[in-house]
DNA sequence: GTGGTCTAGACCACC
DNA sequence: GTGGTCTAGACCACG
């Protein structure tokens, strides 16, 4: 494994209706979230996202600033932009990945049933909408 | 049940940094596609939706306009909008249930485990993409 | 006194160090601050503030979207940016305006004592500084 | 007292908006205008600054080369640098000193008053840009 | 009309 | 090399 190979690549979906700078940011967030990115961990720097997707710099750079703002990260001068925050891990890495190959399954699961990727990903939204809308119901 | 309950109901979330007019098309879209809404379905009214949620008429008729164009809906004058296609259902709707139970499940399994929503949906995000990317190395 | 009359009217010193979108932010902090700008005011357009100074379109709203992070102020699709928070006054206005004009004689009294406008700055911050350092001790 | 006990104590603010180099400038830019700098008094040498503050020594130099071609200080090859230029000093050091104990005294009673350190701030460059503007209408 | 996003490219500050 | 700021101008979303 060579130092590449931890830093974290970004993906463009055009067709989402997302902003690419907010994909950035969710990216950033969601690897934070799960632990893949670790305080300390470096950003690609703005001209390496730049090789990796067709982007502008100046949207890269937004991105990384919303995270800065948001104190998830922090851009130091000259140097690169390092991940600062560490939330506690919301579970142990073995038990994410069980959960995770659980998951896998369940999709498997699904295609099996004759779903395609879009009825799965509607089915998905409804169901976390569900955990989300109940989250609401506590905490409103 | 009347035929009001099972009428769409839209929810907007203003910090996805999806555009609203894109959140209704996307919501209809996922309701067709889980055969919610089938063939002479009707969408709510403009005015309906605007008492359901804080929104302008022109950006619900941008919706409509989009859903029409894209062959899912169709406009009946001073009758209202109805679903027109209905795609081949992924699955039975019995199957389907299932499926959304066991996901239910899942969801509660990993709340248990620790893990908030945001991280839940992180791995969700995570393991859909891999669906994706696999697709696409299958069908370039 | 017409609308017009209370709307904040920004001025930029480029000689300052301080960089264009900074000024406009620190400005708009101030007169929060101060009171002279309250919650449900609303900040001069984008292209109305390109009108009263020259500026980019693209720096003013840089300036309007770090204020919204920071919670102060409220972009509003189509309608405008508005000021959101009302932190608690720091005295009432009749105290400000005596401390005000007594801040003014003061100054009077400098230049008339010989001191320059680079001179009274310079005396200004260092007296500035103490308290915040000062504070610092406090509160590390 | 020492000649140490003289020498200028840089400090940064990095929440200023104001780059570094600059805020080195400035700093020595109102010690002299304070004449609390005078001409032969030696700034700090460059490791100095870097033990006083966390800066790179090519940004001291900086500053340095900006002061010079300013006129204000002289590089002397192998010894340091120095101040060069005495203003006219704008009141007498008695004076001046009154002043600041006046103005120090305003800020005890701008906080007593209940204001806090940002208030204080914002009302003293309102003061401040008062008598900016109304020298430019003076001096076009 | 309003704010919001993106691209293109220049220039600066810092290491 | 890194991040940071600014200008210029196009285009979108919303009211």
């Amino acid at each position: 494994m060579s130092d590449k190979s931890a830093m974290i690549h970004f993906r463009l979906n055009p067709r989402s209706g997302v902003p690419p700078y907010r994909q950035l940011v969710d990216q950033v967030r969601q690897m934070v979230s799960l632990g893949l990115l670790r305080a300390g961990d470096q950003l690609p720097s703005v001209r390496e996202v730049m090789r990796q997707i067709t982007i502008n710099p100046n949207t890269v750079h937004r991105a990384y600033r919303d995270l800065e703002a948001e104190g998830l990260v922090e851009g130091r001068q000259g140097r690169g932009t390092f991940v600062v925050e560490v939330r506690t891990p919301p579970t142990t890495p073995k038990r994410q990945a069980e959960l995770h190959k659980d998951l896998g399954a369940w999709i498997e699961k699904a295609r099996l049933a004759g779903m395609n990727d879009e009825a799965i990903m509607a089915l998905v939204t409804l169901a976390v909408q569900e955990i989300t809308v109940a989250k609401e119901k506590v905490t409103p």
